[in-house]
DNA sequence: GCTAACATGTAATCCGTTACATGATTAT
DNA sequence: ATAATCATGTAACGGATTACATGTTAGC
């Protein structure tokens, strides 16, 4: 809803049926069996959403395999491909890194295939502002109100500190990686 | 609401006013000047949030202070003690870790005054158990599937593994001082 | 006198969770 | 036969977001 029109649950559906149409049913299964357990696999989540985004003309209903099983699949329309590209183009900002990493992993993983090379370098380097912006805060949060933070509080916080210099390094590694790629197309 | 009976938030303004009692406004400025900033100072979340708290009896207003200004400061009641001491008692689930790791980490935050250094060295050790058995399902997906990644969804894969991994290496420093501050109890 | 900060609220909307319901087909 | 899996749905509910509304007090 936030970034213009539709819910995370929405556009990772978009974006799987990107790779080839599914079924809502296949979907679910898409989530438990892979790391995007993020999302939950359950049908009162998944099935309002395929009707909204069919509604929204973003995916249309393919011709069904004559099989006798009753099923429905789904793949983008090419005001669905627009919409998706236009989320993947995003700037991301201090405020998706902070509350909203996943998503752009998620973001992140679609790029290839969806979006040229040279975006998602800036994607990264974009992402590098803001991590690296977002962890000078927390340093400075740490200088000047540390000594009042209670043991267990201390240990919360550092455990946001080792994430995020984490996703620094990762940040480093990535972007010698895509910057390599963007020249190999 | 899936751990018994209350929203994220209002575990987490339950557990800010343990510290202090406090007004709705005091709670959304906590949340926007600390790096609680993953809750959201809205106040339409924020005040029908202490009413509910209030209407089951886990928070009570009390007295105003005397300046001419409205203000509605509000403190824990015993009931709302007790459970916030069983919230920050349960186990860490696996899914916990994987989708959750934020409240998890709000949760150990509180710990210290809050809950004996045993529990916060149970709490630690649940947690890097889960923690290591979700890394090495990361592992074995990326040992069967990982060839079938793109290359952006390989980046954004081992986003995960670089954060997961930063977190382990935090919670064996973390075990350490726990268990050192809880022989100094 | 005006602006910014203080301080609390409400209403519409939207989406996810939970739980329940239904029926077809494959494997044992 | 019957259990498990395939496959899709619906209804109740709750809580967060957004936007709007209202009045007070302190500082310039």
């Amino acid at each position: 809803m936030v970034r213009g029109g539709a819910s995370t649950l929405e556009y990772a559906l978009l974006g799987l049926l990107h790779q080839a149409p599914a079924s809502g049913y296949d979907l679910r299964k898409t989530f438990v069996t892979t790391p995007l357990s993020l999302f939950s696999d359950s049908p009162g989540a998944i099935y309002p959403a395929l009707r909204r985004l069919t509604r929204r003309r973003w995916l249309a209903a393919v011709a069904t395999l004559r099989t006798g099983r009753r099923r429905q699949a789904f793949a983008p329309t090419s005001a669905g491909r627009e919409a998706f590209a236009r989320w993947l183009r995003q700037a991301p900002s201090r405020d998706d890194v902070v509350r909203d990493w996943d998503v752009l992993m998620l973001r992140l993983a679609f790029m290839s295939g969806n979006a040229p090379p040279p975006e998602i370098v800036a994607f990264l380097e974009a992402l590098e502002v803001e991590l690296t912006g977002h962890l000078a805060g927390l340093q400075s949060f740490l200088a000047a109100a540390g000594a009042k933070l209670t043991f267990s509080g201390r240990l919360a916080f550092e455990s946001g500190i080792y994430g995020y210099r984490a996703q620094v390094r990762w940040l480093g590694r990535s972007l010698v990686r895509a910057r390599k790629e963007r020249r190999r197309s």
